[in-house]
DNA sequence: TTGTACGCGTTATCAT
DNA sequence: ATGATAACGCGTACAA
C-alpha cells in the first residue's frame, strides 16, 4: 500500500513534481490545460494532498487552531459552526484541540495546538490566568472567545448588558422581588452580577444575589428555600441556564407555576432550555457569530502580527418565552 | 519569532539532533542523565515537539483520525470521552474532522483525515453508502462507530435488542396499544422498529408503525392526531429522544399527563430528557463505551492490517424514568 | 516550467 | 551501552 506522492503523479503526467504541486494549490504558474491534466492522473492514481508535508514546508502556518472548552456543551457547537464558515471562506484548515473537564487548566491543549505549529489560535473559554494566556500568546498568537483577556485579542459577549436586559425585562413586568442566582464565584462572569445590580440600584430596589453552583440540583435545593420564605422573590435571574432549570425544578416541587407564580430567566440560550413544556426564557450570546468574529480577528492578526488589540464586545440579546410573565399582584404570596 | 528546533537543542546540549529526538520521544539509546539534561535546556529554550514534522518522518501513522457527525448532538461527545481515554492510555495523538449538518455526504471530512496521514479512522455516525465506505477503507482502516458496516471494522449499538427492551418494558406495564414513532426511512435505524414489531407480534399484538420526521414540531403535530384518534395508544416509543420531545409536547397539549394517560419511551438517553418536569424514559447507548471500544478495535487494526474484520455489538440499557407508567386501565380514553 | 535548496524530525548505520 | 552521521519523508518556493 505504498501511497502516492507528487513525485509519481509527476512522473506519470512527464513534468515536474513542482509543477504538480503548483497545480494543487492553485497557484498561479500553470496553464489551464496542464492543470487540468495534471489533476486527472492525480484523481487516477488515488493521490489526496499531504497536508502533513505541505505544512511542514509552509512552516504550517497556514492553519488555524481552535480550542473548545468542553463538547457536552452546545454553545461550543455554535462557536465552533461559525468558525469553520469563516475559515473555509478564507480556504484555511482548522486543527481542533478540546478541553477536559476534569482539568482546570488548559495549558496542555494550546501546547497540542502549537505542536502543531498552527498560525494563529481561536481559544473558546480558555481556562487559564491571563499571565498564562499571555505567555502562550507570545509563542503563537491567541484570540480569545468569550472572555475579554487584558492584552489579548477577545471576542466576548457584553454580559453586563445581557444582566441588564434580564433584569430589565423583569423590571417592566412589574417584579419589584428580583433574586440574581450568582454564579460560583471562581468564574469571572461577575459582569452579570454587576449588570443585574446596577439595574436594581436604579430601580429604588434592594439587589439579592444568592450564590449558587453549577450543579442543577444544588440550585433546585437552594432555589426550593429561597422560595419557601415569606420574602421569597417573584423572579429569579439565573446565571446561566443550566442554573434556571434547577429553579424550575423548585418551583414545580413547590406546585407553582412559571411566568405566572414566579418568573424565570436563564442565560445562553441553549437547547436545554427548550424541553416540553419548559420554554424558558433566556439571554443569547449569539455563537455562532462570536465564532465567525473571532476567526476575522485570528485571521486579521495573522496577516499583520504587528497590529494593536483588537476585540469586539457583541450584545446579547433576550429571547422572551413563556417562563417570565407580569408580576403577581396583591400580597406577597404564603406557602 | 524564530522558533526553536531540536537543532537548536542540540547545539545548545552539545550533543547531536538525532539524540534530542530520542530523548523527546523516550525512546532507548540515551543515558537518563543526558536525557534529563536535553530536556532541561528543552524547556529552557522554550521548545514544543514538532508534530508535523515528526509525522512527516513516520509517514504519521501514529495518529488516530475521529471524525464526528455532529457537534450538537451530545451523543458524539461521549463518544469522543471515550475515544480520547483511550488513546491517551496508548499515548497516540487525535486528528479530528467535524461532519456537517448541511451536507449529506461525508467523504470529504475523511479525505481531510488521509490528508492528515492518521494511520486510522474512528468514525463516529458516518453518512456514506456501503460502498464509498469500504472504499476509503481501502486507503486508511477504517473503524465505524455506531453502524454497522459490512466488511469493516464496527462497533455498534443492538438497536433491535434496544427497541425490544423498551417495548417489552410499555407492555410489562400492561400497555396493549403501543405505537412506535418510527425515524425517517433513510436513516438506516430499521432494527428499532424490526424489534418493536418482533416483540408486539409474539404478545399478539398488532404493531402500529408511525413514520415521523427528525423534527420535534413535526412529530408533535402528528402524535397530537393520533392521540386525538379513537384508538389512540396508550404508550410510545419513539425513535428518538427528540422525537419523544414532540410527543411529550402534544400530550402536554391535549391537557393530558405523560405516565399516567400515556407512556413515552424515547431512545438515546440524552440530556434533552431531563429539562425540569421531563424525566424521560430512554434507552441508552453508552457512547463513551463505544468510543473506548472503537479505538481499541482501531489500535489493534493499525498494528495488525491483515486481521479478519473485527466487531463489537453493545447491549443498550433502558433507563426507567417518569414518563412511563401502568397502562390506565378501564374504557379506552375519548378526547 | 524546472531544478533544487529548504522545513524539521526520525531512523538505520557506524564509531567509540 | 552511548552517541554521531547521514539519508529520508514529501511538499513548497525561488532562482534560473
Amino acid at each position: 500500500m505504498a501511497r502516492t506522492t507528487m513525485e509519481d503523479i509527476a512522473r506519470a503526467a512527464g513534468v515536474s513534481r513542482a509543477l504538480v504541486s503548483i497545480a494543487y494549490r492553485n497557484a498561479e504558474g500553470v496553464s489551464a490545460a496542464t492543470r487540468e491534466h495534471i489533476l486527472t492522473i492525480g484523481e487516477e492514481l488515488g493521490y489526496v494532498h499531504n497536508r502533513v508535508a505541505a505544512n511542514l514546508a509552509t512552516r504550517g502556518s497556514r492553519s488555524i487552531g481552535v480550542y473548545l472548552q468542553d463538547l457536552h456543551n452546545e454553545f461550543f457547537a455554535d462557536v465552533y459552526d461559525g468558525i469553520r464558515e469563516v475559515a473555509e471562506d478564507h480556504d484555511r484548515e482548522l486543527v481542533l484541540a478540546i478541553g477536559r473537564r476534569e482539568r482546570d487548566s488548559d495549558a496542555a491543549p494550546l501546547t497540542t495546538l502549537q505542536g502543531a505549529r498552527v498560525g494563529v489560535i481561536v481559544a473558546a473559554g480558555l481556562r487559564l490566568s491571563d499571565e498564562t494566556a499571555l505567555l502562550h500568546n507570545r509563542r503563537v498568537p491567541l484570540v480569545s472567545l468569550a472572555r475579554d483577556i487584558p492584552g489579548i485579542d477577545s471576542v466576548y459577549s457584553d454580559n453586563r448588558r445581557g444582566a441588564e436586559l434580564a433584569t430589565s425585562h423583569l423590571l417592566e413586568l412589574g417584579h419589584r422581588r428580583i433574586a440574581f442566582f450568582a454564579n460560583p464565584p471562581s468564574d469571572g462572569y461577575l459582569d452579570r452580577a454587576r449588570g443585574y445590580e446596577a439595574r436594581m440600584l436604579e430601580a429604588g430596589l434592594d439587589p439579592r444575589t444568592i450564590e449558587t453552583s453549577y450543579s442543577r440540583g444544588e440550585v433546585a435545593a437552594i432555589a426550593g428555600d429561597v422560595l419557601a420564605a415569606a420574602d421569597a422573590p417573584t423572579a429569579v435571574f439565573a446565571h446561566n441556564d443550566r442554573a434556571a432549570l434547577g429553579v424550575l425544578d423548585a418551583i414545580a416541587a413547590a406546585g407553582l407555576a412559571p411566568g405566572r407564580d414566579v418568573s424565570v430567566i436563564g442565560y445562553d440560550n441553549s437547547s436545554a432550555g427548550s424541553a416540553p413544556g419548559t420554554d424558558l426564557t433566556s439571554v443569547d450570546l449569539h455563537g455562532v457569530e462570536l465564532g465567525r468574529q473571532a476567526t476575522e480577528l485570528a485571521l486579521r492578526r495573522h496577516s499583520r502580527p504587528d497590529l494593536e488589540r483588537q476585540f469586539v464586545r457583541m450584545q446579547p440579546t433576550l429571547v422572551v418565552r413563556s417562563t417570565t410573565g407580569p408580576a403577581p399582584h396583591g400580597l406577597p404570596r404564603h406557602v
